[in-house]
DNA sequence: GTTAGAAATATCTAACAGATACAAGGAGCC
DNA sequence: GGCTCCTTGTATCTGTTAGATATTTCTAAC
């Protein structure tokens, strides 16, 4: 039945949680799926009129003049549950940090350093961040029947978070094995334009 | 400038290895980048067009009849050098796994279990193909400038995929802690249907 | 020699991100 | 009161991308 639109399962599943104006609904998507999730305000408004238009949602008067707050109906929950239910879509993967230095030759050895070092200091401030989040939530919501689940998407990030550190010291480990001189940017002070132009890319006889 | 078109960079970077056609591009970005990046026939066409109309690319006699092979030119690699260079473009997060393990509590513990677990046979697969890929490329590519750089990719996978594995763990144990009728479908053995329908959210006095 | 499949080119649709435009109401300031 | 700025809120448009699909030619098996 080809491609299936995910945003679907995820505003269902947060109007599940709490009834919502589309604005909102981005919010909440933003600040609390945030880690692993994201949506778009294009994405949003069409999926909330075609979910209305099959009765999974209704449009009840907004906080405002103009606006609506979208409550899910029974029709909604069983949706979400066959989305929910629904084999996993994998989203091809785009990592642009490895992109780079997969072409590090090209790049250089001191632009490859700069780009790991910014990586581990981007994973250490959130992996602080999750053990925050963890501790707070434990506290807060304790005994909430959502909060193990919760926990669990958390620990998810901690342990992607982790691993990119322990994986950082790793390449850059790597990195100290290759001589400057190797590179197209040998650590020159000037931009570039000297050693710019060749790197003959073979000539083993 | 808004938003570039990554796939430029991918292209250029795997033509600066070798000539090829576009059919052997896609194979070549599949199985060589395809543990951190994906392109599609759809990207890659119209992106060899645009380059090769700014003279960063050029289109020679193919292995057959009315194909081409496409040769990066000095411009070319210019180019690359300066995609390279610029700031990440940081893809927005979807990961399907954790949506609807965020949503667990109407998924029902029994799929989440098994989501997990599904999860854990996949990274476990995955982790033996980085190892041995590791193994064969130090070997066999031995000396090559570009090695260290591979083996970097090569390390995040397993890095991630070993965070995976320890997640996992870590959440089939917080699972066990939630009594099983705490759910939308408590195990049934029949598909579903019987206790499907209500939930009524909450109702602790 | 005919057919099965791989190599190769190409296009179309739907999903999606991000930017942007716009309106209205509240908070602070002069 | 009038001014501006910020937040809330709705809505659309453009460019990027994934994936499906159609079509042709070459190769190799039958």
């Amino acid at each position: 039945m080809a491609r299936r639109s995910q945003t679907e399962t995820a505003v269902l599943g947060a109007l599940s949680m709490q009834p919502m104006t589309a604005y909102a609904l981005r919010e909440a998507i933003r600040d609390v799926l945030g880690h692993f999730w994201s949506e778009s305000f294009g994405q949003i408004y069409p999926t909330l009129n075609a979910l209305e238009q099959q009765g999974h949602v209704e449009r009840r008067e907004g906080p405002r003049s103009g606006s609506s707050t979208f409550v899910i109906t029974d029709s909604g929950t069983a949706r979400l549950r066959e989305l929910l239910s629904e084999p996993i879509t994998a989203t091809p993967p785009r990592n642009g940090l490895l992109l780079r230095l997969f072409f590090g030759r090209t790049l250089g050895v001191r632009k490859c350093r700069e780009l790991l070092l910014e990586a581990r200091a981007d994973a250490e401030r959130s992996l602080a961040e999750y053990d925050g989040l963890a501790r707070n939530l434990s506290v807060e919501e304790a005994g909430t029947p959502d909060l193990p689940y919760v926990l669990m998407t958390i620990s998810a990030g901690r342990h992607g978070t982790a691993g990119v550190i322990a994986w950082v010291d790793e390449a850059l480990a790597l990195l100290d094995g290759i001589p400057d001189d190797d590179t197209a940017d040998g650590g020159g002070t000037t931009g570039d334009g000297d050693t710019v132009g060749d790197t003959p890319t073979n000539g083993e006889p």
